[in-house]
This record gives C-alpha cells, sequence and structure tokens, in this order.
DNA sequence: TGACAACAGATTTTCGAAATTATTTATTTT
DNA sequence: AAAATAAATAATTTCGAAAATCTGTTGTCA
C-alpha cells in the first residue's frame, strides 16, 4: 500500500534524454488533463511551464503525435485532442475488441505465474477500491485508481502470447483513459459494482471460463451506454 | 490502368516539409527493402542516400519509430526491424482480427456509394492479377499489385464508422506488408487463387453476408499456415 | 462595405556546430 | 593470454539563432 506521501503523485520513468523526460511530463499532463481540449502545444511557450528547450519539447511532441495523443499538421504545429463523444465510443468499440481477444489467449495459455500476477494485481485494486469507498475525498485516489486498474487489465493480458497486441492495447488503453478521466470525474467512482466487476472477471479467468472473462470484461467496459 | 511509366515507380505524396519528404522516402524505403532487417539508421550517414539534414532524418525517424517501422533506443539510435515468423503471425493475427471487425461494421453500414467504391477497387486489382497472370516479370508488378491490394482492403473497411479503426487498420496492414513482401518475392504470386478468394470476399460484402464475407477473408489472409 | 494587398508579429521549420555519450582500438596490468 | 584501463573515434543529443511560413491587422481601392 503507497505512503501518503506517495500518493500525491506518481513518480514518472526516469529518463536519460531531455526529450525523453518531455515526453514523460507531456504525456503524464495530457492524460491528466493539465491543458484544454483543442489548446495549442507551442514549444516556445511550454518551455517556461517545463523547464527545457522548445527542441527537446518539439521531438517529444512529434512522438505524442505518432502515437495519437496530441494532433500535428504540417506548419501549424501540434494541439491537443478534442474528445468527442464519438471518438470516446471508437477507443471504447477497439479496447474491447483487443481486451477481449488477448484476454481469451490469455485464460486458455496462462500459467501459474500468469495466474499469480493478475491474482496479485487484483488484490492491490479492490484493496484501492475499498479505501476509496470509505473515504469523501476521491480525486487524491483517481490517479492511483487509475493505475491500478491499468495494471490489473494489463496483467490480464499478459499470458497472450503477442507482444505487439499487449503493446496495442497499451496504447489504446491510455488514450481511453484520457477520455475516461472526464467520465470519471462527472459520473464519480461507481464504488462497490466496480468491484464486483473486477470480481467476476477474475473469477472467470482463474477458473479457465474464456467465454464468461470476456462477457464480464465487456459489461465491465461498456456501462455507460450512451449510444453504441 | 497505369502508363508503362508510371507502373515503374509509385510518386510519394507531396510534402512541405523536408522532415515530412524524408519522412516519406524512408517509409517507403522500409517497406520495400532498401535496407536490411536490424540495420543501423544513423542520420549523419544517410543524408547523402536522401539528400537532406540529419536534423531532418532524425526527426522522420523518430515519427517512424512511433508507428514501429523501426527501433529506437535512446543514446544509441534507430535501426530496421527485424521480421521474424513470430512477429509476422502477431501481425497477421492483428490484421485479422481488425478487418474481421471492421469488414462486418462495413458490410452492415455500408451504403450505395461504398459498394461503388468497392467494386470499383476489386476491379482496379483483378485487372492487374489477369495481367500479372500472363507475364513473366512480375517485380514491376508487385508495387502496384501491392498498392491495389491495400486499396481494396481499404475499401472494404471504409463504411465501418470509425476513423480510429480503420486508421489502425493502416498502420497494421502497412507493417504486416512490410513482412510479407519477403514472403511474396519467396513464394510468388499466387495467383488464381488469390483472384478467387478477391472474389469471394467481394461478392459476400455485395450480398451483405457478414459471416461469409469475414470467413472468406480470414481465409485469404491466413493462406500460409506456418503455425498459427 | 467588402475585397485585396502590404505589413508586423508570432510560430514553425531548418540547420549545423558544440556537448554529451557510446563504441572501438590501443595500451597496460594481472 | 585475459582482464582492465585509457585513449581515440564515432554516434547521438542538445541548443539556439536564422530562415521560412503562417496569422492577424491595418490601410487602400473599387
Amino acid at each position: 500500500m503507497p505512503k501518503t506521501a506517495e500518493l500525491a503523485d506518481i513518480p514518472l520513468g526516469a529518463h536519460v534524454t531531455s526529450a525523453g523526460h518531455a515526453y514523460e511530463i507531456l504525456r503524464d499532463g495530457l492524460i491528466w488533463g493539465r491543458w484544454k481540449p483543442g489548446e495549442k502545444l507551442k514549444p516556445q511557450h511550454l518551455k517556461t511551464e517545463i523547464s527545457t528547450t522548445s527542441s527537446a519539447l518539439r521531438e517529444a511532441l512529434i512522438r505524442l503525435a505518432g502515437e495519437g495523443f496530441v494532433t500535428f499538421e504540417e506548419q501549424r504545429g501540434f494541439s491537443t485532442i478534442r474528445p468527442t463523444p464519438s471518438s470516446f465510443l471508437e477507443l471504447r468499440h477497439l479496447r474491447v475488441l483487443l481486451e477481449l481477444d488477448a484476454a481469451r489467449l490469455s485464460v486458455e495459455r496462462g500459467n501459474l505465474e500468469w495466474e499469480t500476477n493478475l491474482s496479485a494485481a487484483h488484490h492491490r485494486l479492490i484493496f484501492l477500491e475499498d479505501k476509496m469507498r470509505s473515504s469523501d475525498d476521491l480525486r487524491s485516489y483517481i490517479k492511483w485508481w487509475s493505475r491500478y486498474d491499468g495494471q490489473f487489465h494489463e496483467a490480464l493480458i499478459a499470458a497472450c502470447g503477442s507482444e505487439l497486441l499487449k503493446q496495442q492495447f497499451r496504447s489504446i488503453y491510455d488514450k481511453y483513459r484520457l477520455h475516461a478521466v472526464t467520465e470519471l470525474r462527472t459520473f464519480g467512482f461507481r464504488g462497490e459494482t466496480t468491484t464486483r466487476e473486477h470480481n467476476d472477471i477474475v473469477t472467470a479467468a482463474l477458473d479457465r471460463d474464456a467465454d464468461a472473462c470476456t462477457a464480464a470484461i465487456e459489461r465491465h467496459v461498456t456501462v455507460y451506454r450512451d449510444g453504441d
């Protein structure tokens, strides 16, 4: 369990290069809404916020544009993406497609180590969810919950046997998270329901019931049925 | 039908910036095996091959690394990816996953314009395949066949309703193509079989038979069953 | 008023040289 | 000879200023 001091902020990965560092800062800031949707990201401007040079920022922004976290147009620079209901649904659809496929493979192929890691990730997640239900200030928990949720879903698909599939899932999941942050703030934490869903997923996975597992994931992800 | 002169080379998209230009050249070169697998791509070196500055090349390489066409490690630069049997299977698996889903949606949602475009793309493709069967020098056709095949599969999924899904498919398809180029050179053009498979796909699609269509696609893509 | 050109300010792109870091080669030590 | 160290070479990263391009404003003309 994290100490209180650690709960305040998640440490970013250590990076040797300044461009790599700028990339981490920007990526984190983008996911957590540091800049308004559609806002222009000008290297010259950002170098006061993030203390580095505009060249390093440009390089980081190019990488983020490739991953779809920012948009880029030749001669007119970078902007944050504009989350729309439609882009949210597209991301969710792709997330479900990838996760169901990967989870099915994982359930079929996973060994004891996979079970153990999944169990551990699940335990850590529901422990935090328990804490959250008995707290009135959720904001400080959201980042950690988000991280643990991500690690849980990664543990679930870890044994799918395809590095590419895992990598694609992670990329989509992170962009989905960027969109869902808004929703999390609007609708709040769903508490016991979420915990029950996570339980269903793990139970089915450890029972090696791929159909039940994928069904549980789909229920879990598509809770807000806003016009699929 | 392309003129002979055009057949020799496919024109790259016009770009305003020199980094964008370098990106196009590099991407095309990577797909068509201009550099050996695992070969280091050093900006300083490349600027003699591709006449531009090392900075522009670095920027282009960063973008290509983000898309997975080259690998990148901090402090030790860029290299071309090493196609392995395993990475080929992973790409193919993901390609099938995305294309089946997108094609099903397209078949369900496509309108008359979709039908028309698909029909056109198909016509152009089988016309070239006909020519190829009665030719003894296939090498000059491969690039064009590859392009038309890509356009055909894009036309097929065009009506899926998700820009993100189409974009992801394209990215995976291009990397799949990079791998398949080797295979195409090894096994050669499969001729009549391929044409029949393309026919099956279009027929099912225009019949609005999603199940038959996805089955036909899967047969088409997973022809070389090397240990899935 | 509206269309258009010229201008000014801001932003993006280009470029290459200096600083940093990795890699290879040569030398010394065990 | 093998391992460790040092020097030389090569590659990567950083940096900022100049060039090119875009954007918004002002002024002119029909």
